[in-house]
DNA sequence: CACCAGGCAAGTA
DNA sequence: TACTTGCATGGT
């Protein structure tokens, strides 16, 4: 049984969870800061920060650059590492706005140029920035997490959990259509599967709606 | 109680 | 280059 392609692995979670409308955000900018503070982070987590920063009226680059450290720290607590993530988030705010004015202004750059720029950041990673291009920026660049090494080790024995970044990206991009709603659909779909049934404590993932094609699965049921 | 969550950067060898 | 460590809240 050769290992699925990632259409394939595409297609059976689209059946299984159905189209998911993801980080849908009110803003770009509210995007942004979610790519942010989600790092290592439940999104409930995230979800009270940033409803903390909306009740003080202050989730726009302006506030928060410009906001004192102290106060932001106490709006993110939330979201964990609160006290180097206010000061990145502050910091790269501030560049922003310095920089580029804005950030519709950033988000008019070649997909490249804004992936390398995002790198520059500190407290941007790969895939904080591949996270921004994709679903705040809205060019298709594919995202890897944890999640996605997790799941696709066990679903092809080819591959390691401990897979490099790049590697497992370049993996997915010279397999798929480089389609903005492709990639934004097959992330979501990555962390719901690693949400459901692909975590650390499941190493059998049997109930996988990718059980099918899972060598992992399979070689479980035997 | 222990363990983990949609990482990142600085330090070490 | 490749590993290790600190960062921190909140849920299970």
């Amino acid at each position: 049984m050769r290992a699925p392609t990632p259409l394939a692995i595409y297609k059976k979670l689209r059946g299984h969870f159905g189209f998911l409308d993801w980080w849908p955000g009110d803003t770009p900018f509210e995007v942004f800061v979610g790519a942010i503070l989600t790092q290592q982070t439940t999104w409930r987590n995230v979800e009270k920060a940033i409803a903390n920063l909306k009740d003080a009226n202050c989730l726009d680059i302006k506030s928060i650059s410009g906001m004192r450290l102290e106060k932001l720290e106490s709006l993110v607590r939330p979201s964990g590492y609160y006290r180097q993530k206010a000061r990145r988030l502050r910091d790269i705010c501030k560049r922003v706005v310095e920089e580029h004015a804005s950030i519709e202004c950033l988000f008019r750059m070649d997909r490249d140029q804004l992936r390398k720029l995002l790198l520059s950041y500190n407290g941007i990673g790969e895939e904080t920035a591949d996270s921004i291009v994709l679903y705040a920026a809205g060019m298709p660049e594919f995202v890897i997490d944890a999640y996605t090494k997790r799941a696709m080790s066990r679903i092809n024995p080819a591959i390691s959990e401990n897979v490099g970044y790049d590697e497992l990206k370049s993996y997915f991009e010279n397999r798929l259509e480089r389609e903005l709603e492709l990639y934004k659909d097959f992330h979501a779909q990555f962390v719901e599967l690693g949400k459901n049934y692909c975590k650390k404590k499941m190493p059998l993932c049997q109930k996988c709606p990718v059980v099918g094609s899972c060598a992992f699965g399979k070689k479980a049921a035997k």
